[in-house]
RNA sequence: GGAGGCGUCGCCUAGUCUGGUCUAUGGCGCCCGCCUGCUAAGCGGGUUUGGGGAUAAAACCCCAUCGAGGGUUCAAAUCCCUCCGCCUCCGCCA
């Protein structure tokens, strides 16, 4: 959600940001109308329960009053009681009228409150306008490995190696789900103590976290709208997360944090579940686009003015975990339309992937700037003892399908057997993975 | 899963039975000021969070907020219903 100071102060802007992600413009101005009409509303209604509590307290008196009279025998009784009820009358229709323009403002305000919600966050100057294609490229690191014999893809490797089985997965779950074995099992687990070890060393906190959520943290995330991708528990009306960024997010909602002591770096490494509907068709062939996963996921909560140097920092440490994988991949600044509503700006690190001749997203970093925090209610208190919303950045470490394709492919050596670079071998316990 | 208890503005706490001077009590902590060679003590004041209005910005005025949401009533921390969380006991269990 955005501010809507922010619609009210400079619509011009989220205008401009809008079309850059090739959203509805018009949106402003139906945000700004509700937003009128919403405040006139409120003010009317409250304007009105002023006048009704201070009759209804004059009853209190007037009640407090007889019996003082009536106890002692002094005063006039009925006159006191003649009061009594007419203040009584008066209040009573006044509050059949707040009632009234309670209702009234309440079904303002929740129109106001899904309009400025269907907003999408604004995008940071400089970051790509356009669609998928529209990306632009940053930097790219490595090259693409020139082969002396027929590279194979990571699927027949892997089954090669007994370490990938699909066709056991589909008897088990069904399509898109899979069972590692032997040194597949070995390197999902290596790669995730492999980014546990940095994401330590980078300062980050480590949790361990819920992959069943409540709709209302799936909802404050904004992962449910994208709903095709999300499973649902009916029976508990709970969510599979996609990604632990879900619960690391959940985690600090409805709280004011203290950031005076720097930003808060968390990490946690958790199974994710995607439903990936729609994509019938895509990536049908192995591990490369699955329901399950395993991911290291680093999420950072820090003021607004630090977001941009934290992103920075989060693409750094991907790069690093990239490199020590020794990947060929690119850098790319992900256009405006291809955002998400809660980016204001997107990192991709794409690893290359020999058989398919084509770089494929690895890792991903979000700065949702104060977007997320607004849904979520999680702000921090600043020098002046205000309150205000922060900002958070989310970024893959690293997930185990999608590295062990790459890894697989790129690292293949013609016997058929696996190199496996260096700051992997202390988790993994050797420097070639062989056939079983 | 069963039975019972509890949830108050940072923390503790009064108020709930018996609805109305509750503008939610008091203490601790914290902040400001006074006093003071310094510190402490003492004294005085302030101290939930949203929202609306006002303002150059404040001060200020108003509405909501006693776990959450409904209901009853002129009026709800207080009565009724639903939900959530915590604690105790029982059952089951890796």
């Amino acid at each position: 959600m955005i501010d809507i100071l922010l619609v009210r102060e400079n619509p011009d802007l989220v205008r401009a940001s809008q079309r850059a992600r090739g959203a509805d413009e018009s949106l402003v101005d139906q945000v700004l109308a509700a937003d009128e009409k919403r405040r006139a509303s409120i003010t009317e209604f409250e304007s009105l329960r002023a006048q009704q509590k201070s009759v209804s307290k004059s009853v209190g008196a007037a009640m407090g009053k007889l019996a003082g009279a009536r106890k002692s025998g002094s005063g006039d009784v009925e006159t006191l009681q003649q009061e009594a009820d007419e203040a009584r009358t008066r209040a009573a229709e006044l509050a059949a009228k707040v009632k009234q323009r309670e209702a009234a403002a309440d079904q303002e305000d929740k129109e106001f409150a899904a309009l400025i919600r269907e907003l999408d966050n604004i995008v940071i100057d400089g970051v790509p306008a356009g669609g998928e294609d529209d990306f632009v490229t940053l930097e790219t690191v490595g090259e693409p490995r020139e082969f002396d014999f027929e590279p194979l893809d990571h699927l027949t490797l892997g089954e090669r190696l007994g370490a990938i089985d699909m066709e056991r997965g589909a008897k088990v779950s069904g399509s898109r789900f899979y069972f590692l074995k032997g040194a597949g099992a070995r390197l999902s687990n290596a790669l995730m103590a492999y980014a546990q070890s940095i994401a330590v060393e980078e300062g980050f906190t480590p949790l361990v976290v819920p992959t069943l959520v409540s709709p209302a943290t799936m909802g404050g995330t904004g992962y449910l709208d994208a709903h095709e991708d999300v499973y649902h528990l009916e029976s508990a009306d709970l969510y599979l997360t996609g990604t632990s960024e879900v619960a690391l997010a959940g985690y600090h909602t409805d709280e004011i944090i203290d950031l005076s002591a720097g930003p808060l770096r968390y990490t946690a490494t958790s199974t994710c579940y995607r439903r990936e509907a729609g994509s019938y068709g895509k990536d049908t062939r192995g591990i490369f686009r699955v329901h399950q996963f395993t991911k290291t996921e680093m999420f950072i909560y820090c003021t607004p003015e630090e977001a941009v140097a934290e992103h920075q920092n989060l693409l750094r440490i991907e790069r690093r975990l990239l490199d020590g994988l020794e990947l060929p991949y690119r850098v790319i600044d992900v256009a405006a339309g291809d955002l998400g509503g809660s980016a204001a700006r997107k990192f991709d690190c794409e690893a290359w992937v020999p058989t398919q001749g084509k770089y494929r997203e690895l890792t991903s970093t979000s700065n949702c700037t104060t977007y997320q925090a607004r849904r979520l209610n999680i702000r921090q208190r600043g020098d002046d003892g205000k309150t205000s919303f922060v900002a958070t950045l989310n970024g893959t470490m690293l997930t185990d399908t999608r590295p062990i394709v790459a890894l697989l492919e790129n690292h293949q050596q013609a016997d058929g057997s696996v190199r496996v670079p260096r700051a992997l071998q202390p988790f993994l316990g050797t420097d070639v993975i062989r056939p079983a």
